[in-house]
DNA sequence: ATGCATTGTGCACACGATTACACAAACGGT
DNA sequence: ACCGTTTGTGTAATCGTGTGCACAATGCAT
């Protein structure tokens, strides 16, 4: 790698350094291409000597086809999320995609951001935001046809879709927590508009029904420990609730605190506290969650297939369904 | 927007459409440019209508300049450093820039990875991870002049460094534990080849050397909560060390969890334990981690500040300095 | 020696935008 | 009525690759 040049070599001029022609050059770097091995060698070599690597913009101009990924989330900062994003981001990786962060909270204008993602063209995209509307990166996307963590079966076939079913294992936490002699139920959700929160909460709400019971109180935070450990103060304080089902593990851990803290009141004999998601940090000795728990890996697997399937462009809607677990710790 | 065609309209094609040639179409969204506001108004209309929207990819073959941005991090996973990538990511896209994220940590080619991401012709490259070698980097991006988060200042002319400097905040640090009687320190590092470690280590190292101290032990860890764990258990039965100085905020919660289930001992009585980073979690009510703390909003002003240098393309090195502030919590 | 299939290379155009240049129209000042 | 300036638009080149087509060279079989 000779020199600190500024400007990056182009190919005709590396067609000049090797006394080919630049359509040969792009021909030494394109795996299957009728192209004598022993010109391939010396033009490889003389690559390598200049720094010379195709330019990867004028390709996606050619082929139509950026290897560019947008990925729709709420925050990277947030660990509910980011376990999910970091193996995702390893599979594309691996498949030489690179992939685009579109951070959704905080943000004011998400529409613009998404309407700019999709100017470059990108050649996937996945929602995992709750706080965009699937018809929105339907219309922004529709030359991509976005792949959608919904928690419903979708019907409009210019989506693929991931479904989440927890109301199984909904029903086995609410059991033993009822069974546990506990009578009041506030609901903290994450979000006040989102349907994948009103979703999850239906899954409890319809738990609690077939004992006879409904949630009391319905709280809001914002997905963060913060806003957990507030509400969590007024609705055990104020509303006297003894079980909080929480939008996330973070703002369960948030919640526990505050009644530990604030309350003096123990887990899981004063109150019953439930998270969602079953991150790793749930399960840390000094959380120990009970959790309404998804298996990230089968998630992200079938997000990639989900990409595969686009890739290998076969026609119609698809969706997977995934079921979620409960995972018991000493809080409920 | 009508229609769901699969195929996005080009600017030729609007052209016909609006009666224009395609010069004048790339006018109506050049701000500023010599076109006539009717015009204008027109063939925004016309646009909308049929969803047409500038490619970026080509635009970006033209302009020499594609508006994204490289960020090279350990994993996103990790609170540690998620942060400030949220942070980062943020003002990126109010600058309407788009970030690339490569995760180093697991992945077995992280020099073709950066690679990859440089035939993007990327404007800008943050180099976060501690797991590259700044030269592999500067070697790599010799087009883009990467931002590189050093623990030195580097003599590098290609490179602009942040500069982080610890060692009055570790000296206040040590002072405290070696009032309150504590004799056996131990280190516990995040890997075990990192040059940012090594300086980490340093400032501790040189606060105790100034009380006649010295490390007993030195243990290795990988930044996660089960290494902090799991190494902590040793250090405390087998090396009966009373204070663990720990590479980041997570290993120490691990430390601390470790501490106090598996052996019964209490912080700070019993045993020290000090984190590094600073993030939000290690002031939890359930954490209250004493630790080395740096101010992540005045580091990515920082990083956005570098970022503008180089669009003015001011010439030479740059380099700025942040310190780090002492953060008290109940475990040292 | 001839015919045909195969291999290797160059030419030229396409991908979709931006922009220097040219030029016509409109406008204002004397 | 004439000239100089400003304004708006089209033409054509450019950014750096990929690839269909043409064509020469080579290998092989008859």
């Amino acid at each position: 790698m000779s020199g600190m040049s500024r400007r990056r070599i182009t190919s005709k001029e590396l067609a000049k350094l090797a006394g080919v022609s630049s359509a040969t050059i792009s021909r030494a770097f394109s795996p299957d291409s009728r192209i004598g091995s022993a010109t391939r060698d010396r033009i490889l070599a003389v690559a390598r000597e200049h720094g010379y690597q195709p330019n990867a913009i004028a390709r996606s101009l050619n082929n139509q086809r950026s290897r560019l990924v947008a990925l729709v989330v709420n925050a990277i900062g947030n660990p509910c999320e980011a376990e999910e994003q970091q193996l995702l981001v390893h599979r594309l990786q691996a498949r030489q995609l690179l992939p685009i962060i579109l951070c959704c909270a905080d943000h004011s204008d998400r529409l613009q951001l998404m309407r700019l993602a999709s100017t470059y063209q990108v050649d996937h995209v996945v929602v995992f935001s709750d706080m965009v509307s699937m018809q929105d990166a339907v219309d922004i996307f529709h030359t991509t046809k976005p792949i959608i963590v919904s928690f419903e079966p979708l019907e409009n076939e210019n989506v693929s879709s991931i479904r989440i079913d927890g109301a199984e294992a909904a029903d086995e936490i609410i059991d033993k927590i009822v069974r546990d002699g506990k009578k009041r139920f506030a609901y903290l959700s994450g979000t006040n508009s989102s349907w994948i929160d009103k979703l999850r909460r239906k899954w409890f709400a319809d738990a609690l029904a077939k004992r006879g019971l409904a949630f009391e109180v319905q709280a809001f935070g914002d997905y963060s420990y913060d806003s957990g450990f507030k509400e969590a103060v007024l609705l055990l304080h104020r509303d006297k609730v003894d079980a909080i089902i929480c939008g996330n593990d973070v703002m369960a851990i948030g919640a526990r605190d505050a009644a530990r803290r604030v309350l003096g009141k123990n887990t899981p004999d004063d109150i019953a506290i439930v998270g969602q998601d079953g991150i790793a940090m749930a399960a840390w000795d000094c959380n120990d969650l009970t959790t309404l728990s998804l298996d990230h890996v089968a998630f992200i697997d079938a997000v990639v297939e989900l990409i595969e399937r686009h890739d290998a462009e076969i026609e119609g809607p698809h969706s997977i369904t995934l079921t979620c677990t409960a995972r018991w710790g000493s809080t409920a």
